[in-house]
DNA sequence: CTGAAAGCGCTTACAG
DNA sequence: CTGAAAGCGCTTACAG
């Protein structure tokens, strides 16, 4: 690989105006910048972006840390986030922690060493809170609350009216027994999502009933089928996302259960599968696009004026689709 | 950050034999070594990777670029690479190139000038063939076949044995009008599995019927659309993927066209949402795992034994599930 | 406008 | 076993 000492002897000028022609830091004789941007041009040269971030200790890159690969809202929001990050001039490197402490931490030492200019988490574990607490660089949280925050941004949907216009959304619909699948509580929007539930089933006079579920496949197969033998009398289910939701229908459709006549199902996210699977899901879209790209700006931001760590809240919509329909006479 | 002059400082060492400690390269004296580990260990040193980056010439990176994220074989694959790349400790870095040739050229430059240690490329892009020639680290490309090789490697599925177990089994369940979505002709994917069909229709004697079609899913439902129109006796299709598979099923069910009974599907890929889709679809799996995997360790290898590029072919099989079944009397 | 010098934080011959 | 020195390829005060 060529240097930008060869490209200079080329050129006939010095590495440092090479340097400024390139960044177009000073101005530099127009005869002079010609016979730079020619050997550029002739010698394919690319300047070493590891010997100018060791300079300027900022790499240009964004880590994103993702739990998994499991739920593809995780999947969805990385299309944002790198198409943010390329029109802003940075890279995106993703890391996968398996919701593993141990590799979420190593991941972050990494990320830190390589001298990344800020960190994306999308995680699953709370036990990060003290390896955050004095990072060095900013940090935006997508979908958890921490109790704290300094360099640290936090992104969220309105979790808590979400939960309250999917469980409204099956009473409109004429639901009596509405069930809520309950996320784990360590989760800011479990917790959030189930307030919702809760204070709709108050102000309607309905059973509260719950189930505990995770946000993967798997643990809606087993929840749902937790949840048929507590409440045979279900006519309504809050699942804890889309991926459970379409989960639920599994179980249902094997019981030989109709959806929506016996049982209506309201997801969470709005994946892009939601719309595809059959019956398509209604649901409770997140606006990933915009979640994506703020928190891309966040870190950019951050850098540019040190704000401090603040916290945003996005709206969120219902979105009707084939697992929900407004019964007769209701 | 602290740096490892400031460690061998506090250590009463020099900065060669913090590195020393660090990297092992040497031996230390176990009193001092002790020392230098107890500073590390009090001042959470971490070597700044990017000054190792410089002076090794090795980032320990290893690029990752994706056409899109519309496909759940791109993301499925990432997980296995990731955790490969995780085990060798290596790191992914993933770009995008939105098929956009500008796009990936930019990407390639990228992580050229980031000291990467190889790139993984999956892209429907056949125009990068000349960025390729001497591009100066190791290139693995999965699922596409390009007409020359020097420091490449090439790994993809058995595309055209894919295409003759699908078609194959749709005989075998009863099809007699078998329509075959052909993908793109610059693909070798494609046309190796458009060979795959040909071969089993005219040993079977069987009328050849294609409509041609792109990978994504809204192409899939654009073709269905024509294909109903140019072949209304259709009995039984071979998709080109799962996403098109799901697309397919869509418009029939939509137009009341009962799936497998009058029309048998089968699609490609076997991705993981194939077996949770309704109907589950039959299709063929591509080992993703060890395509994966192995796209990790050949750059490794690359890097260790100068290999020149090689080529490999990873067995598929067919998997059957609701979409095809075996009609009586055949 | 421009070049020589110093330095970003590491690592590794080199000499002892 | 160990330290001083040089260097990876850039960038930016500094002096002119």
């Amino acid at each position: 690989m060529i240097s930008i000492r060869e490209v200079a002897k080329l050129a006939g000028v010095s590495p440092s105006t090479v340097s400024r022609v390139i960044n177009g830091t000073a101005k530099v004789d127009e005869e002079k910048k010609k016979r730079v941007l020619k050997v550029i041009e002739e010698t394919d040269f690319k300047p070493n972006q590891v010997a100018r971030s060791l300079f300027k200790k900022s790499s240009s890159i964004i880590g994103l840390i993702l739990p998994n690969t499991n739920n593809p809202f995780f999947t969805e929001i990385i299309k944002y986030i790198e198409d943010e990050a390329y029109k802003q001039n940075y890279k995106i490197l993703i890391s996968y922690s398996d919701n593993n402490p141990k590799k979420e931490k190593e991941n972050l030492d990494m990320l830190i060493s390589m001298n990344a200019d800020g960190i994306i988490l999308l995680t699953s574990c709370e036990n990060i809170k003290n390896e955050l607490k004095n990072i060095p660089i900013p940090v935006v949280i997508i979908d958890r609350s921490l109790d704290y925050s300094n360099n640290l941004t936090q992104l969220a949907c309105d979790h808590y009216k979400g939960a309250k216009l999917a469980t409204e959304h099956l009473v409109e619909c004429g639901c009596k027994n509405i069930v809520n699948m309950k996320g784990p509580m360590e989760f800011s929007s479990a917790r959030l999502r189930y307030k919702g539930y809760i204070d709709v089933c108050q102000k309607m006079s309905l059973d509260i009933m719950t189930i505990d579920c995770d946000y993967d496949y798997d643990s809606g197969i087993r929840s749902t089928e937790k949840l048929l033998k507590k409440y045979p009398e279900v006519d309504g289910i809050v699942a804890s996302n889309d991926i459970v939701a379409i989960a639920v229908y599994k179980v249902l459709a094997h019981k030989g259960i109709d959806v929506p006549e016996k049982v209506m199902i309201v997801g969470f996210d709005n994946i892009s599968f939601a719309s595809v699977f059959t019956p398509e899901i209604t649901t409770i879209e997140q606006p990933m696009e915009k979640m994506g790209r703020k928190a891309v700006n966040s870190i950019i931001d951050f850098k540019k004026n040190k704000t401090t760590g603040e916290s945003y809240i996005f709206d969120v919509k219902l979105i009707q689709r084939q697992t929900t329909f407004f019964k007769e006479g209701v």
